[in-house]
DNA sequence: CCGTTTACTGTATAAAAATACAGTTAACGG
DNA sequence: CCGTTAACTGTATTTTTATACAGTAAACGG
């Protein structure tokens, strides 16, 4: 997205916060008003500068046609992801079972939901069919639950490494943990889990 | 507040519906012509009524200058409760921990959200500090999860009622069951678990 | 150096929006 | 049964609001 000037996002800034206080998007001559300019085109113009730069919309012949892009971006929710076929990117569409509308705000940062398979995490409280929100990155900390990639086939565990290897670890005593060789095995981290959601009772 | 009539909750929440979906509160024209009214005066009374009902605020003067009370604002999301002392009702304002921006779509039904305390119920996948979305209700059947209060003290466990017995059974072999005659104890079923959210990662 | 962009002033005007006034019909409540 | 409210139709008239057109001065960028 293009920069914005000082000036520009002193405007845009102004701009959101008065939609949040007043619950609507300034007018020209509100934005004029507001900036002491003594032209309303100075807002006019600013408002087009703000659009072409893609931070905003306006809606041509309609009072207060303002619409901020970050608005749109949150109102869009996060994408479901279902099963993943080996091989397949994790948001190709085809696999995408829909969208939930899901407040940007409440799990920062996450990319999309992932439909949990199996019960290899059922003691870290993941169980089948869960939604886990997973925010994208290639780099994991000891100890987080990650999504990775495992020849292809994408897998939910808890991360650990060690020098060349790396440990995906159940949580289910039942299931056995996953050693990878990083110089002999293809092992690529997809994302880490930051939250989850579950829907329906029990 | 004054009670409104079918058509007026029709109108109150049309209006809501286009704040959320076009991000500006409609014009006098855009209501008519959603309601397909012949004169913009029908709009205009609508709003004047549910102004003086106190479901809105209009401000004199101003392109879409409507806004929902503060109240009607304050409702969207869901409050969370946390403790919750024994005795105090589950919703009183001093046990609420805040509010979370959650879309009404997203957990159907839910009237609220509660920290969950402690591991009685980690085999289901509820974990301590899981927020657990709860419909209000006194009602259950067998095998769901509920959020009951026995002797004061509330507690969320599986549900199972057998003639004036009912076991609150915990998913967790190190906690034992509570039972409760309903003849002898005092218990009150305060709502049905619909959803949980776990925010950040493990 | 010269074209382009930024950041405005100043003046107009058409379209959008609020809002007043005068009615009608049906339901509701005491 | 009669006053009141709800739920409109129909017409007008301001105000707001968007937006076009014509400029200016300074900064920026190659």
């Amino acid at each position: 997205m293009e920069a914005l000037t000082r000036r520009q996002q002193q405007i845009l800034a102004w701009i959101q916060e008065q939609i949040a206080k007043q619950g609507l998007p300034p007018t020209r001559a509100e934005l004029q008003e507001a900036f002491r300019f003594r032209s309303p085109n100075a807002a006019e113009s600013h408002l087009r500068t703000l659009a072409r730069k893609g931070y905003l919309q306006l809606q041509e012949g309609r009072a207060r046609g303002i619409r901020l892009m970050s608005e749109l971006a949150a109102e869009m929710g996060l994408p479901v992801v279902g099963r993943v076929p080996a091989g397949q990117p994790i948001l190709a569409e085809s696999q995408q079972e829909g969208r939930l509308p899901i407040d940007a705000q409440l799990f920062p940062g996450a990319d999309y939901l992932l439909r949990v398979q199996g019960m290899s995490m059922r003691d870290a409280g993941i169980l089948d069919g869960d939604l886990l929100a997973v925010q994208r990155g290639s780099e994991a900390h000891n100890g987080q639950v990650v999504v990775a990639r495992v020849d292809g086939e994408v897998t939910v565990k808890r991360w650990r490494k060690e020098g060349h290897q790396v440990f995906l670890l159940p949580e289910n005593p039942d299931f056995s943990p996953i050693v990878v060789d990083l110089r002999k095995q293809d092992l690529r981290l997809e994302g880490l889990v930051v939250g989850l959601l579950r829907l329906g009772g029990l």
